[in-house]
RNA sequence: GCCCCCGUAGCCUAGCCCGGUCAAGGCAGCGGACUUUUAAUCCGUUGAUCGUGGGUUCGAAUCCCACCGGGGGUACCA
């Protein structure tokens, strides 16, 4: 078609959706006509010509698709209609009919081209195969691929009902800084930036815990920050450089009090988003409604290797007991860390859950209080689901001189790796010393529970524009002469 | 970072293993027929230096090397 922008108007008014048409009109008989007149508009996604009659299919995202009927008589411009191409924006309106096969129509009396697609479409019937043209060009694999949209909508429902649940249960939602000058919360390399007039470094968040445990020093007792964390590391199916957490905080609660906020979360989440608890992991189901099971890190490993490994155990015999399972681990590991290499590697991945992990060994675990009865562990938990690790909490390390002892150690191990800043937040200890009452928090993985929700393997199937290699068009003019025009 | 696999017209694929009328088919596009189609159908037709650059060879989409992009695995990841 040759339009130009002169012919196409400045705003279309629509009256129905397809969803809602095929809702209103559910009960028309074949050849039977509705007597209602509406306008929509949409993409044509198949045209069919059939001389002086014309079948058009339109989606407008709505969830359904609509036929549009054109005929040389009644039809405003036909000649033009039957010209459309497939990916054409159209607003069209006239009679809802149903047509002699049956199918739900709009019988086209006047129509206006709203957008010319001037790039062909895939495949009607293939679609994008190309992985990585659907990430590319996601506005494409949106239209061509209707679970990617729909896995974006559940993404939606998801973290609305989220936000809903929480400040119904009198949470409020806060922002907390990305520019960070110390990256801290999490043991992740970070990103690296530059801030000009104040010339400084700061590093992208790894994790949004630290200010928002200030902010519960500061009085705000129920804290929670939805937003994206950004951990410069290797790319995986469940790893994106930029991902989304949950991070909530509730004062004079304990880790048990979260196990049973983070079970009564996720499943009304799962409930609102995608309208039952049951999903599905591989060839297998999980049920995700309360309560779930809770078992100590020790207990599941022992259950799950035969093997008994404690962190209270000789780090020399924790290491055999390692080697035997075949876990390699560093030669000075202590039996705390054997323990949890050897969960990490073998015992996780074997859990379809969902189950709280509880009680990890303090060296791994340095921000959380230690266990009110156990030596060497921390009330911390993990929730597993098919797997994976859904979400991450504990209660949390309130004493400053041993938050301080623990960084310390921390910087130790850290030290070694000459990319890991490991700088002490002396204004976080200071914090602390102000007085953090006793604290629950808890961390869930936006994109990961979207992954269990929607069934699918590959964290970029979750996010709209994942993190890909620049194309050398988009990598553009080199950055210091970008940097020369903007100062 | 390392290992394995993939890259053919706008889209989906065949050909590659065993170099030589192999650059093929379908959809889309373009021209034509068609008043009830559902990936409409039928007739005709345009379009690709086979990711890029080297090499081997009389001859390379096909074999070799490097690079680019992607996928999977692995490593790093309190």
């Amino acid at each position: 078609m040759n339009s130009s922008e002169n012919d196409i108007p400045y705003s279309f008014e629509v009256t129905a959706t397809a969803a809602e048409l095929h809702e209103t009109h559910a009960d028309l008989c074949p050849d039977e006509r509705s007597g209602v007149s509406v306008s929509v508009a949409g993409r044509l996604m198949l045209r069919r010509v059939q001389g002086r009659i014309c079948f058009g299919t339109l989606d407008d995202a709505s969830g359904r698709r609509i036929q549009l009927f054109a005929t040389q008589t009644d039809t405003n411009e036909y000649r033009s209609f039957a010209r459309l191409s497939v990916g054409d924006w159209v607003g069209a309106a006239g009679e809802v009919i149903k047509t002699r096969r049956g199918e739900l129509s709009v019988e086209v009396s006047t129509w206006h081209l709203l957008a010319e697609a001037r790039r062909p479409f895939p495949d009607k019937w293939h679609g994008l195969a190309d992985i990585d043209a659907r990430y590319r060009r996601r506005y494409v694999d949106l239209w061509v691929s209707p679970e990617s949209r729909l896995r974006l909508q559940t993404r939606s429902r998801m973290i609305s009902s989220m936000r809903r649940l929480l400040e119904e249960k009198g949470f409020i939602e806060v922002e907390t800084p990305m520019l960070h000058p110390i990256a801290g919360g999490a043991a992740a390399r970070p990103f690296v930036t530059h801030h000009n007039s104040l010339n400084c470094d700061f590093y992208l968040r790894v994790a949004p815990e630290l200010y928002l445990k200030r902010l519960v020093v500061g009085g705000l007792s129920k804290v929670f920050e939805i937003g994206r964390v950004f951990r410069n590391e290797g790319l995986s199916p469940r790893h994106s450089p930029e991902f989304t957490m949950l991070e909530l905080y509730q004062a004079y609660a304990d880790y048990r009090d979260i196990m049973e906020l983070t079970e009564s979360l996720i499943s009304e989440v799962a409930l609102a988003s995608v309208g039952t608890t049951e999903v599905i992991a591989g060839d297998q189901i999980l049920n995700l409604a309360p309560p779930w099971r809770r078992v100590g890190m020790e207990e599941v490993v022992a259950e799950v290797t035969g093997c008994e490994l404690t962190a209270d155990l000789d780090a020399a015999e924790a290491r055999r007991t390692a080697a035997k399972l075949g876990v390699e681990v560093e030669a000075g590991s202590s039996a705390g860390q054997v323990l949890s290499e050897v969960y990490e590697r073998v015992v996780e991945g074997t859990l379809l859950g969902p189950v709280f992990v509880c009680d990890f060994p303090v060296e791994v675990s340095p921000l959380a209080r230690r266990h009110r009865s156990r030596a060497g562990l921390v009330e911390r938990f993990e929730a597993v689901a098919a797997g994976r690790e859904l979400a991450n909490a504990f209660s949390e390390l309130t004493d400053p001189d041993e938050q301080r002892g623990r960084f310390a150690f921390q910087g130790q191990s850290a030290g070694q790796d000459e990319c890991e800043p490991a700088t002490i937040d002396e204004d976080y200890l200071s914090a602390l010393e102000y007085g953090l009452p006793p604290t629950g928090g808890l961390g869930i993985g936006i994109d990961r529970l979207t992954m269990l929700l929607c069934a699918t393997e590959s964290i970029r199937d979750v996010i709209a524009f994942p993190t890909l290699r620049p194309t050398p068009a988009e990598e553009g003019e080199p950055a210091e002469q970008r940097q020369a025009t903007c100062s």
